[in-house]
DNA sequence: CGCTGCTTTGAAGCCCTTCAAACCAGGTGG
DNA sequence: CCACCTGGTTTGAAGGGCTTCAAAGCAGCG
């Protein structure tokens, strides 16, 4: 159930069977969402974090005008909401974009499980900080790389981000999002994005067309874009 | 010594006379770097973490081309690489705005805290997740906010996190920036930059000459930045 | 078969960049 | 003590990338 955490989890540390059985534990039960449901506001209080099983989810930022940026995708197999645990509510909001299945985590079994398990807890920490450098990297497109290189960028994203939980291949993967909702990613208009998106598509880079991703040609796109996955830590961290 | 660090713990949670001491043993020894020195690059092994005690730094990436985009400003009292803690080597640079007093801290000594006091390590957690959330809303500037609006409020929340430790009240705060490093900040060139300052000091807002911020009207200029201080989670949080 | 939501395209305009040059203050050496 | 240099600030003019506004096209669905 949880498979796809763990199968990210150990692509960047060992967690051994005693670990394993005690994050299972942490789990106490499983919900189903619909698409475009908002389940987490800013400033509400949380005693349970959220691990996405399947579906897409975002934490996103209202403005007064209407307008949203999202601040980071959320695909399976990510903790959405972990850092509510130190925070205890949260500065934005989380929303389903697809329909989504996600487990629930009460704040509680998270303190124990850190307390018996202080190597987890590094393990959890440490993934708190990987949506920080998922941040960085999104501060990085939005205030220095054009609209072209930014949504090359985030398509490159998604595909390592994807592929660490087998959901994409070198051929592409499924994606259902609007080119509205890639926008709020991305700082720009849906007008725009559809103008580089057919870009990408006649440069033979990329495609993007119901709800799916199909990879052209990877290299050239990663060069549009500058993409190095090293903020993503894949590696091992420790000797 | 580290007393700025304590003060802006405190200001969100409390902290007991075991807890400082603790806190105050992991400290191994204090240097100092001039201005403008880089000191921590991206990739390079650490093994000891960074509290900043006088002066100013940024955390930033550079870009193929020469830009480069500084993803967050560190004032007093701030880890600026706590997060090294988990991730072993980082994902961007770190470099002094300022000359910099630090102290620094073995990650071994850290490890050995976090396990004796669970409770200070959920504290040390939170304040990484709490730079995650100054990200957020720098996505947000970037992203959804127009040059004014952006450069008002980032000189908002400098204020607010200033003032924490006490170095900003309400009539401004010393900040010894370029027009060329707030540019690298927000996304924008130091002309525009120029342009906008000139047109904050017009409209009677804010004035930034001569290393200070002076505030002429800080109610007028949160309203053009439509600054909430939420993210910043100065109120305790827990009940 | 006509909604509804998403995509696509065109035309006009604006915000910010680019390029260029003048200005200014502080520090250094003749 | 002033001439010069350097790094930062300021201003102008022209251009471009993205937005805005508007409308047509298209697919899925009741």
């Amino acid at each position: 159930m949880i498979g796809k955490y763990l199968m990210k989890l150990r692509a960047r540390d060992p967690i051994s069977a005693e670990e394993e059985a005690a994050i299972r534990e942490s789990i106490a039960d499983t919900v189903r969402y619909p698409a475009d449901h908002c389940f987490i506001r800013a400033g509400q209080r949380l005693n349970h974090s959220t691990l996405l099983l399947d579906g897409l989810m975002c934490r996103y930022k209202d403005m007064s005008d209407g307008q949203r940026q999202i601040t980071e995708i959320h695909v399976p197999g990510d903790f959405a909401d972990l850092h509510s645990f130190t925070l205890k509510h949260l500065d934005h909001n989380i929303m389903t974009l697809t329909p989504c299945t996600i487990a629930r985590a009460p704040h509680e079994r998270i303190r124990k499980l850190c307390e018996d398990f202080p190597r987890v807890a590094r393990i959890l920490w440490f993934s708190t900080n990987l949506d920080a450098c998922i941040h960085r990297e999104w501060e990085v497109s939005l205030g220095r790389r054009n609209a072209l290189e930014r949504t090359a960028h985030l398509l490159c994203e998604l595909h390592v981000r994807l592929g660490l939980v087998g959901l994409a291949d070198d051929t592409g993967y499924a994606l259902a999002l609007t080119q509205a909702e890639l926008a709020e990613c991305l700082g720009l208009t849906s007008v725009h994005v559809n103008r580089v998106l057919r870009e990408l598509r006649e440069a033979g880079l990329v495609e993007f067309r119901n709800g799916r991703v199909v990879l052209l040609n990877l290299a050239g796109l990663r060069r549009v874009a500058e993409f190095d996955p090293a903020f993503l830590y894949l590696g091992m961290r420790e000797a």
